[in-house]
DNA sequence: TTTTTAAACTAGAATAATTCTAATCTATTG
DNA sequence: CAATAGATTAGAATTATTCTAGTTTAAAAA
């Protein structure tokens, strides 16, 4: 895959995925070192995409050996949702989610292990929703069906 | 509608919902005076269900003119969620909500005025889901219809 | 009824997740 | 290369929730 030298910073920098640089560009945001590093760890080399709460990728990106604030994880991750890049949900009280997979997509939540996995909006079928009221749109649909042991 | 009395209390005190009273005897939950309150406000005089924040329910018992504290709201709404009489969701990142239908119901979310509405599962129908793992069994569904203001 | 006791309640401290602030840095533009 | 708008940062602040340990109370026993 084709790489990219990124110019105009300091110390020019390592190579970075030609198609993440395309993607901050399009969105409008700077590609700084820190958006870089934290958009190649969410979506490089994850072809099914990924969950992560903020904690946990700024676990990751520091790591990998990057000098990112947790603000910058929040602000990132925040931004990235608002550009369409991710999804924020929430599977259990407390924290958000963030999923790379931003396509039409339900969820099927293992309540024992925690694992969460992506279920194709275009395999399901939900009829007998009410009717969207006039003025009104769909933003979403969000399922998630959680599932445990059988007692 | 029938009222009872509590007897055992120092003062022997207000008169009580039965179904209320006997909602947590069934729960092996001491109808304690903080409960009894906390339940009228949750249960008593709303036949279509609530939505409620611990927060706001705090808000509501003290305007109420009883005296319980935050802790005791907390604890209290997860006793009756771990009871069966209410059923936590989040559908805005940051707090739970706790819903008095307990029903198997969805709801519709109107993501500007923050209004919530329950839908019926029985109207609902979905198709497509994946098999139930062998081992496992569905917990619940949650399906939340996110609706905002048309562009 | 009084006593006993486990359960429940409480204020306030503690924790966890997230957001804010205001100072510093840097990617882009001229 | 200088100017500047935008981005980053450490740490403080905020918000929602949970914990602690001392006090009160409902229910059971006497």
């Amino acid at each position: 895959m084709a790489k990219h030298v990124v110019s105009g910073s300091k110390r020019t920098v390592r190579a970075v995925n030609a198609a993440t640089l395309a993607r901050l560009r399009e969105a409008g945001l700077r590609p700084t070192r820190q958006r870089l590093a934290l958009a190649a760890l969410l979506f490089d080399g994850h072809p099914h995409g990924r969950h992560v709460s903020a904690e946990a990728l700024f676990g990751e990106v520091r790591a990998a050996g990057a000098k990112v604030s947790l603000a910058t994880v929040y602000n990132t991750l925040h931004q990235f949702t608002a550009a369409g890049l991710l999804r924020e949900l929430v599977v259990d009280p407390g924290t958000s989610l963030f999923d790379t997979n931003v396509g039409d997509h339900h969820h099927l939540y293992f309540e024992d292990s925690g694992d969460l996995r992506d279920v194709d909006a275009d395999r399901i079928e939900i009829k007998g929703l009410p009717a969207t009221p006039k003025g009104a749109e769909v933003a979403r649909v969000d399922v998630i069906v959680r599932l445990r042991r059988r007692s």
